[in-house]
DNA sequence: CCCAACTTGGACTAGTTGTTCCAAGTTAAC
DNA sequence: GTTAACTTGGAACAACTAGTCCAAGTTGGG
């Protein structure tokens, strides 16, 4: 009977990840969505919700889109360090190119206001960091099978160490870090937790 | 002739450093200044121009009262990677306890808008980020000459690896990281750089 | 004392914020 | 075609934003 949307909520999450990613949570009101969309408040409101909730919707959207394709297969692969690799070479070609080059990633922007009264996204932005690591972990665990890593470091530290640089990369990328000290800076990190006798490549494939 | 402040300038300046640390800059308005201080409007506008350039002038306060502190003699010591690990164990406490605790690193957290069209941030954390690269290669550069830094590795590229985890620890502290984790994270990317042979002692302090 | 120079409180813009509301329009089963 | 359920545009809301303005008050040199 009721009458049908006139519009894809999908698409519409879509255009408020781009938003909230680009200008940040505080900066973006309803009205640039409203902007951003053509839609009207009215639409947004019935659909959606408040603001909070949009933009809660739109958070869990770019972990699932944006992030597990990121991770790729660090946590099923079997190259071990050479998936940590081609990780942080994905990651820093993500963060320094493109349409989105310089926007950094959106769950570490969010850090920012994680101790803030607005919109409840600690425990959003605690299980992607715990997903993080677990992956890093993944990789690391695989390179230990391999005799990849060195034995004097434990793999919870030193993915900690890993999930922590990633993090640093997400944040200098957004004040245009040069990708190539980037790079510098992860080769240099693998090469140091690299087994002695390894013959693993670690060169990034992009230079 | 003319009447003289009724307050004093740098405190006020102290109170907005805190208010912009905590809460961020979007959502800092002049009227939390107001009631933080007790200041009236008139007497802010007069005294700092703008809300721009009151955050900016806070800004550059807590690089020149916080940051510099922290570096403490990284730039100048004589231990190298002793002098590092005391670094990381200082910014680890700082970001994890006492009042400020979880608040992140001030310069850190503004690199959330860097790309914003409001204030111009981005030069200051440009250079805050060029002070702390220089300052852990002189840290770098002791260590290589004491014969603690491996030399399948550069200065500048183990410099940059260990500022972004600097800033990593920032981001990570502000949304509540164990501190135990970050400093097992730090420990075992010195561990990683220091040469096969040295004996120096990258345990840190507090545990 | 006197008065010019300055500061200060408070009222006041003008624009924006998130949100609500309703009349008008649209849909599809009956 | 009727009707009930739903969507939509636009107006309106109260609270808030950064910033301005001015009369009243305060200061210290002459």
């Amino acid at each position: 009977m009721p009458d049908v949307k006139h519009f894809d909520p999908d698409t519409t999450v879509g255009t408020v990840v781009e938003l909230l990613w680009r200008r940040g949570w505080p900066s973006t009101g309803i009205a640039d969505v409203v902007a951003a969309t053509g839609l009207s408040r009215s639409s947004l409101y019935a659909t959606f919700g408040g603001k909070n909730d949009l933009f809660l919707t739109a958070v869990r959207r770019y972990l699932a889109e944006y992030v597990d394709s990121m991770f790729g297969e660090l946590a099923t692969g079997s190259g071990g360090l050479a998936d940590l690799a081609a990780f942080f070479d994905r990651l820093i070609t993500a963060r320094c190119t493109g349409r989105r080059a310089r926007w950094g990633c959106l769950a570490t922007n969010l850090h920012t206001f994680a101790g803030s009264a607005v919109g409840d996204v600690a425990p959003v932005l605690a299980e992607h960091q715990q997903r993080l690591r677990d992956a890093v972990s993944a990789a690391l665990i695989t390179a230990r099978d391999l005799g990849q890593l060195r034995d004097d470091l434990t793999v919870p530290a030193v993915a900690e160490q890993l999930a922590l640089l990633a993090q640093g990369i997400n944040v200098r990328s957004r004040a245009g870090a040069d990708p190539r000290h980037l790079r510098r800076a992860a080769e240099a990190a693998l090469i140091a937790v690299r087994a002695p006798g390894s013959d693993v490549d670690l060169r990034f494939t992009t230079e």
